[in-house]
DNA sequence: TCATGTGAAAGCCTTCACAGCG
DNA sequence: CGCTGTGAAGGCTTTCACATGA
């Protein structure tokens, strides 16, 4: 894990791997990368370029060997286990929960987090929630690396501090606030309303 | 509404206006660019840079002026107004729901949509949830320009179609498919997935 | 001096153009 | 030919450096 690829390119690969992983049922041991584009909507240069940085190899008459891409990407991309916790089961949390447990998933939610004493103790899609105080000894003990944030803005400036001395690593977050954060831990913001005004703004272009 | 902004700074002026919003309440009239950008980790010369685009001026004293600057962004985004629409209320879709119905929003969600008829005639947090037969009428009615998908990926492909004809022209899309939409039609995509699988890339290098 | 305003450089990502091979 | 593989060009974004003005 010590040669960089681009961003966007990492964040392809994701998409190439939950497509690849569907495309297996197919029964179908190669694909192309004109195919791959044409299923993801971009273009099979952008496509050939990413795989190089993976350094694997396609056939010129066949195509690209489904199985050796999955293997390759998921080499490259984080660790298939990386344990996740989740911040907040509000609605939003919950939801977000059973959406990753519904689906195919290389990461493991272990545990989830509430400060609401009625939804400690109980169990949510089979994680179990605890009090906002066991959070740093569940992530060590569980060695999560990533947390999903899912809890009101008035909230943030209390539970931060508690997820970064937890060493939590990478954080997801889904409240509307700047994160500040020590360098090397890092975050993606996923906010929708910023989604909404950028979208808003190109559609009256 | 010709004059195209760069992509990355549209994006920032949603979050510029967010924070001039809360910062209004301090009854500081002025901000300078280094605040601005502290209190959202980015650098003033680029919170700088996305003014100039706006043709606005600061003072150089006393820095940019609040209220100007609210009302120069909210020119330059989206309609206020903008008329939303959210399909799917499940759980994420809900949540979505009562997430932006709970924050200073200045965008309308205006309808629901669901293929439960368990849902369908019921209002959630204020807002009707009709059948998903009703669409193309109530997004032509309401002038609705903006779609929230958040359905499961196996009705995407029934309930897509009905979406483009309707003509919303902007989908946030939860889903974890790719949406292949004509020209004109811009698509956001959120799904938790990717941006996990990018944050466990890198807490690793 | 300290903040704004701004062209230019640097860096990153996408697209082009084409070589090479089955 | 049609596909992969890949350097180079082109475009977009950030950062630098510095002019300017109170």
């Amino acid at each position: 894990m010590e040669a960089k690829l681009p961003r966007h390119t990492v964040m392809r690969l994701s998409l190439y791997r939950r497509l690849l992983l569907k495309y297996r049922y197919l029964d179908e041991p190669y694909i192309f990368s004109h195919d791959l584009a044409r299923m993801l909507g971009i273009k099979a240069v952008k496509v050939r370029h990413d795989l190089m940085q993976l350094g694997v190899s396609g056939d010129r008459r066949k195509g690209y060997h489904v199985n050796s891409l999955l293997g390759r990407i998921s080499d490259k991309l984080g660790r298939q286990g990386e344990a996740v916790v989740l911040v907040g089961m509000g609605m939003l949390g919950h939801s977000l929960l059973r959406h990753m447990q519904g689906s195919e998933n290389p990461l493991r939610i272990v545990a989830a987090f509430d400060i609401d004493p009625g939804k400690v103790g109980k169990t949510f899609d089979g994680i179990p929630c605890h009090g906002i105080a066991s959070l740093t000894d569940i992530v060590a003990q569980q060695q999560a690396g990533i947390a999903i944030l899912a809890i009101p803005p008035d909230d943030v400036a209390g539970v931060l501090p508690l997820i970064l001395d937890s060493g939590i690593r990478g954080i997801l977050n889904y409240t509307s606030l700047h994160l500040d954060v020590p360098e090397g831990v890092i975050v993606r913001n996923a906010d929708p309303m910023a989604s909404l005004d950028e979208i808003a703004y190109y559609i009256d272009a």
